[in-house]
DNA sequence: CCCTGAACCTGACCGC
DNA sequence: TGCGGTCAGGTTCAGG
């Protein structure tokens, strides 16, 4: 389910909800997800809320002390509720704060994860080692040419790595690579500086764009209240396998490339 | 260091 | 209706 917007819709429609609340239990029915959830995540009971934040695609809760990492997985979602809102199918868990509300963690697939951390968050494992957000200043086409010096991968796989830039992922890497007029499985070390400008622009387009819509909603996701994400309508290649390029009126194209569909326009990227 | 493919898990859908 | 195969928004890990 999400990629970065995603991630960033459901932070924002969390936040409200959970800022300087304190947690006043946490009910934890299937602890079996990517990795188990730990038992000394207990140490978050009774403390309070101080942020709300995220990093790549993980949400942190700052707590006065330690930290509750999570991530989405595939199909991971987050919602608030009231406290006496019988659980369904793949809620996993329940972190009950201390005003008759809940934040409800369900997840499908269980490729998400729910952490804890009591260091600093930068100096999780997890975290230590990913690339630059692409929101910022730090992520641009110097970046992008800079670290594909060398590398043979293909340009998606290269865009979707998050230690070259996080948050970008199967959708929004075809469609960022269609608006700068790349060919996904052109290899990354054999880009010129000048179409890395343009990808990372084109990068940074999409991802707040599709922030601002609330996300992709292609099957199941909703925002933290339950609302879908409206930059389904705007995608121009992703999942489009067949119909005319908006641009040249070409077939797109689907091919897998590193083991992930892909969709592309074989005339406007090369 | 770079790259590839397997693995984790459930559910929807399609053809027979 | 059932069964097998394919696909799905992510990411780590092992191995070459």
């Amino acid at each position: 389910m999400p990629e970065l917007p995603e991630v960033e819709t459901t932070r924002r429609g969390i936040e409200p909800h959970l800022s300087r609340r304190r947690i006043a239990a946490l009910d934890i029915r299937q602890p079996q997800l990517r990795w188990p959830i730990p038992r000394d995540i207990q140490q978050a009971v009774g403390q309070r809320i101080d942020a709300i934040q995220r990093r790549a695609k993980y949400l942190l809760l700052r707590l006065q002390q330690g930290t509750i990492l999570m991530h989405l997985g595939m199909t991971g979602s987050l919602r608030i509720l009231p406290a006496d809102r019988p659980p369904g199918k793949h809620d996993h868990v329940d972190i009950h704060l201390d005003n008759r509300t809940l934040l409800r963690f369900n997840d499908p697939r269980r490729f998400g994860a729910m952490l804890w951390w009591t260091d600093a968050p930068e100096t999780h494992p997890l975290l230590r080692n990913l690339g630059p957000e692409p929101l910022t200043p730090a992520f641009d086409g110097n970046h992008l040419w800079g670290r594909s010096r060398g590398r043979r991968n293909a340009v998606k796989n290269f865009l979707m790595d998050g230690h070259v830039v996080v948050g970008v992922g199967n959708i929004y890497a075809s469609e960022a690579l269609f608006l700068a007029g790349i060919h996904p499985n052109r290899a990354a070390g054999r880009i010129a500086r000048q179409r890395y400008d343009k990808l990372a622009g084109a990068v940074k387009q999409i991802l707040s764009d599709a922030i601002t819509l609330g996300g992709t909603t292609l099957r199941d996701f909703t925002s933290a209240d339950g609302e879908p994400g409206y930059f389904a309508q705007q995608l121009l290649v992703y999942g489009r396998t067949g119909q005319p390029c908006v641009h040249c009126g070409n077939t797109v194209r689907q091919r897998r490339i590193g083991q992930r569909s892909s969709f592309y326009c074989g005339r406007c990227q090369r």
